[in-house]
DNA sequence: GACCAGGTGTCCG
DNA sequence: CGGACACCTGGT
């Protein structure tokens, strides 16, 4: 991937392995949507910005400065890796995954905030996606700080402490049993001796088995978190989908090992490809 | 109205 | 330790 400032925003191109229709309907993360033909438009790190896709997806345009393209969505799409050589991993003996590596050319596991995916994968548990993406967008706007970018109003994931500042307005957004778990969590990260950043640096099973420590954190929740916010991608999170393929494709076993320390990227194939096929 | 959805805590053997 | 069971809520 090349990239270059243009007046219009950054132009991006010879992308490889880049698709924004793939990556928002990964069920990775909840923020993003498609705005317009080829146009995306999400909120990150208390930053907003569309996206303009070419329909062959060899290029794009984000708009936003050079500098915010650096400091945040470079690392935010994980563009310094290759996720070629990660699909070269996959061997045609394995029909399933290679089937599931081209159908998903273009997914990418995004580095998002480690709260945020939390709080998000908290709220996951049990619930579908249209109502997932419901309840985070009725939680960024009770309780996120409002900002504006181009005259577009936008609302940022809530803070723990503006959680906690606002916690009577929980039962307003619709977690249903989940607002006590949420509540905890954002009690315990607003902790000034806790920091969920000290979870990059311990190995993918000590970062689990930490986060399981969150009350409404179980090991699925926990493997979403160590993948989507804590730059573990060999954390392996198996929930019904990814049960139901291991079940049918793969006689109830499936050695995760073998992709390490890359099997969390190659579990995305699998879950995007599995659950489509089964739509 | 019963049943289910990208799980987890709790209780019970 | 493994298996049942309840759990908010909004949708068939």
């Amino acid at each position: 991937m090349k990239y270059v400032e243009t007046k219009s925003g950054v132009h991006l191109y010879e992308l490889d392995n880049f698709s924004m229709e793939h990556i928002i309907n990964s069920g990775q993360c909840f923020r993003w949507s498609r705005i317009a033909t080829n146009t995306y438009a999400g909120v990150a790190k208390g930053h907003y910005l569309e996206i303009l896709q070419s329909p062959n997806e060899a290029t794009a345009l984000f708009k936003c400065s050079l500098k915010e393209f650096e400091n945040l969505w470079y690392d935010y799409f994980d563009f310094s890796r290759d996720y070629q050589s990660i699909v070269k991993l996959v061997t045609d003996s394995d029909s399933f995954l290679t089937s599931a590596v081209r159908f998903g050319s273009g997914l990418r596991i995004l580095k998002q905030d480690p709260w945020e995916c939390l709080v998000t994968f908290i709220i996951s548990q049990q619930n579908n996606i249209p109502r997932i993406t419901g309840i985070i967008e009725r939680l960024c706007n009770t309780f996120g700080e409002l900002k504006e970018k181009n005259g577009i109003k936008y609302r940022c994931f809530p803070t723990p402490q503006q959680i906690i500042d606002k916690y009577h307005l929980l039962g307003t957004v619709g977690l249903g049993y989940r607002d006590k778990y949420i509540l905890a969590a954002a009690i315990k990260v607003s902790d000034e001796l806790y920091d969920l950043e000290d979870l990059r640096r311990v190995d993918s099973v000590t970062c689990t088995n930490r986060l399981k420590e969150f009350y409404g954190v179980g090991d699925k929740v926990a493997n979403c978190i160590s993948l989507f916010g804590l730059g573990h991608t060999d954390a392996f999170p198996i929930d019904v989908w990814i049960r139901r393929i291991i079940d049918e494709y793969y006689n109830g076993e499936f050695d995760m090992t073998k992709y390490s320390p890359y099997s969390g990227i190659i579990q995305q194939y699998m879950f995007y490809y599995g659950r489509m096929i089964k739509q």
